[in-house]
DNA sequence: GCTTCCCGCCAAACA
DNA sequence: TGTTTGGCGGGAAGC
C-alpha cells in the first residue's frame, strides 16, 4: 500500500490519531481565527478551550506566548484582552529597549552571561517581581518566573532582535538562555519549550523552519532539518498553489493563513544589525503597504555562508535552526496580518452566506 | 535511532 | 481550601 493510501485509510479510522492535527501551531492558528475579528476585545480561557476542543492547559501555553509579543494582555482570572497584531510592533520595540537597557550583546555571538542576566530582569512581568524578606520563598518565586514560558518567549525574541544572525538553532538558543547551566536535562527541557514557542511563531509566520539540511558546523549537507528565515527572491512558484489556498505545511510546521508581502533577503545588507535597530525605531510609526494573497510570497532559502558564526562553533546535538523574520519584514507582516485577517473573515462570511442561501 | 513535541501530572499561585 | 496557572519531563509520533 502506498503511503498516501495508507494515510487515507488511517484518517478514516475513528481511532486514528494524528499528532499534527493536535499541534500547538495549528491550535494557535485556530485560536487566532476565532479571536482576530472585529468586535472581539475579550477572551475567556474556558470559552477558548471549548471552542478549540482542547484542555485549558494548552490555552495557557498559547496565551502566554501571544502575551509576550503583545497580542494579548491579562485582564483578570480567566480573562484576557485581545489587543491584536497591531500591538506587536510596540511590544517588540519595548523588548528591544529592554534588551539594550540590559546591555544585551548584539555582537552576533550570544553571550551566555548577558542572556542569563535577562532571566533575572527581563520583561514587564518580572518588573513586578516582589523581593520578599524570606529569601527561600522569594527565590522559589523568582525561579518559577524565570522559567516561565512567557519570559522565555521574550528572551527568545530578544536573541533575534539583538543578534546579527539570521538563523538560530534551537539548541544554541537554549544554551544561550540557560546561561551558565550545563545540565543535559535542563537543556532538553528548554529545547522542548523552545519547540512550543517556535511552533506558535511558525503558525504566525514570524519564523520559519528550514527544509534544507545544512550542517551548521561544517556548512555541508547533513541529514538534519533546519529552521530558516524568509527572503524575497522571486522563486515562489513551486509553493504558489498552496499559498493561494492560504497555507502550506512543511516538515510538521503549519504556517499561518497569510504570508507577508515582502521581507528582506537573507544577508542582503552589509550591516544588518544597524538596519534592524533603525527598523525597530521606525516600527511604532510605520505605515506599511501590503499586498493581498495574490502577491508573491517569500520563498525559502538556506545559504551556508549566511550561517551564524556561533552556529559553527560547537556541534549541535539538536539541529533545528530558525530565523526570525527581519524587523523591517515584521512591519509589513503585522500590517499585512491585520488587513489579511479582515479580508479573509469577510470572505468566509460571504461564503457562509452563499452556502446558507443555496 | 533521532528529532519533535503532545500530553497530563502535580506543585505553586491565587481567590 | 478550592481553583487556576503553568513548569516539567515521559514517552510516542514522525521522519
Amino acid at each position: 500500500m502506498s503511503s498516501v493510501a495508507h494515510r487515507e485509510s488511517e484518517s478514516k479510522n475513528p481511532y486514528y490519531y494524528s499528532r499534527k492535527e493536535k499541534s500547538l501551531g495549528l491550535l494557535c492558528s485556530n485560536f487566532l481565527n476565532f479571536y482576530n475579528q472585529d468586535g472581539v476585545d475579550s477572551i475567556g480561557l474556558d470559552d477558548a478551550a471549548n471552542r478549540l476542543g482542547v484542555e485549558r492547559r494548552r490555552i495557557y501555553d498559547i496565551v502566554n506566548i501571544l502575551e509576550s509579543v503583545g497580542v494579548l494582555s491579562r485582564k483578570a482570572k480567566n480573562q484576557y484582552f485581545w489587543k491584536g497584531f497591531s500591538a506587536i510592533p510596540r511590544a517588540l520595540d519595548e523588548l528591544k529597549e529592554e534588551a539594550l537597557r540590559e546591555n544585551f550583546s548584539t555582537s552576533g555571538v550570544f553571550h551566555s552571561a548577558n542572556v542569563s542576566s535577562l532571566n533575572h530582569c527581563g520583561g514587564p512581568s518580572n518588573s513586578k517581581t516582589v523581593r520578599k524578606d524570606k529569601p527561600s520563598v522569594s527565590n522559589k518565586v523568582d525561579n518559577r518566573k524565570e522559567k516561565s514560558l512567557g519570559l522565555l518567549t521574550k528572551n527568545f525574541v530578544k536573541l533575534f532582535i539583538c543578534s546579527h544572525e539570521d538563523l538560530i538553532s534551537l539548541d544554541n538558543a537554549a544554551t544561550a538562555l540557560l546561561g551558565d547551566i550545563h545540565d543535559p536535562t535542563a537543556m532538553r527541557t528548554k529545547v522542548r519549550r523552545l519547540y512550543d514557542i517556535a511552533n506558535v511563531f511558525s503558525s504566525m509566520n514570524l519564523i520559519e523552519k528550514s527544509e534544507s539540511s545544512i550542517d551548521c558546523n561544517s556548512n555541508e549537507k547533513a541529514d538534519m532539518p533546519m529552521l530558516m528565515k524568509h527572503n524575497n527572491s522571486k522563486d515562489t512558484h513551486d509553493r504558489s498553489s498552496m499559498e493561494q489556498q492560504g497555507r502550506y505545511s512543511s516538515k510538521g510546521f503549519v504556517f499561518g493563513p497569510f504570508t507577508p508581502a515582502s521581507v528582506p533577503k537573507v544577508g542582503d545588507s552589509g550591516n544588518k544589525n544597524e538596519r534592524r535597530v533603525k527598523d525597530l525605531e521606525d516600527l511604532a510609526s510605520y505605515r506599511p503597504q501590503y499586498h493581498n494573497q495574490d502577491s508573491h510570497v517569500q520563498p525559502l532559502a538556506v545559504r551556508g555562508h549566511h550561517l551564524p558564526e556561533f552556529c559553527r562553533q560547537r556541534p549541535p546535538s539538536l539541529t533545528a535552526k530558525m530565523g526570525f523574520v527581519g524587523v523591517a519584514a515584521l512591519s509589513d507582516l503585522f500590517a499585512h496580518y491585520v488587513a489579511a485577517w479582515k479580508s479573509w473573515n469577510v470572505e468566509v462570511d460571504e461564503k457562509k452566506q452563499t452556502q446558507e442561501v443555496s
